[in-house]
DNA sequence: TCCTTAGTTCAAAAGTCATTGAACAATTGG
DNA sequence: CCAATTGTTCAATGACTTTTGAACTAAGGA
């Protein structure tokens, strides 16, 4: 079972933009950057919001063409569309990572006991 | 009168994406960019909505610091805060209005007959 | 002063969005 | 097979957004 992405041309500059006016999802998509390569699954975010409420969300940045999933056995491979973004959208996925980087309003992008070595 | 607008250190990321996410408003930020340096009243506008609908979009920009309006009369001067913006969140505005020009989906900035010399 | 122009405010209607818990499906390991 | 794990779907709810028309304010010109 594969889920539906838009493909590169069916993505739009105001629904990503809408869809990243949310906080929940702009910290997804930071944690995502933040990791970029590695595909991530659902549970690395549950910090961020309720499982259900994490299945919305992620859809969201999905539909709108800002994640890729990858159905892997019972779990969801998430990772960026940076490609895609940056082809469509020349330096703005960048602009949004740095910019919500120096924004104090924003909480420091999480770091997970995963990311400290044993 | 003058009219309410956030500090530079008060300029949300978060609320500025969702603020540029409706077609409307982006639509109207397209047209100040391409416009920049000339204020503009907002009648100009009044192609891409009601004139109340118009009083709420255009609040809804200056509320989240994107764009400043000075009172001169009975006319409300609009501007893009670019030069905020651009310090606030570097290279974000320009990637938004470069990718608007690209995206098939949105309609070619206006260009009414004030473009158009005599 | 009266009228026009420019734009706001208000209340209502309609629509969309975010969040939740309960129930469900599918895969994996014992 | 049984149970645990991973994540989705559904319906409901509350909250926010967008849009509208009618009424309004404030300034400017005749």
């Amino acid at each position: 079972m594969t889920l539906p992405h838009p493909t590169p041309d069916q993505i739009s500059l105001p629904i990503v933009l809408a869809v990243l006016g949310d906080p929940t999802r702009l910290a997804i998509v930071r944690y995502l950057a933040s990791k970029e390569g590695v595909p991530l699954n659902c549970s690395k975010f549950l910090d961020l919001a309720s499982k259900t409420n994490l299945s919305y969300h992620l859809a969201k940045l999905r539909e709108a063409g800002v994640t890729r999933a990858e159905v892997v056995g019972t779990s969801r491979l998430i990772t960026l569309r940076r490609d895609d973004l940056d082809q469509r959208f020349p330096g703005l996925l960048d602009s949004v990572i740095a910019a919500a980087g120096t924004d104090p309003g924003l909480p420091a992008v999480g770091v997970s006991e995963a990311d400290v070595p044993a």
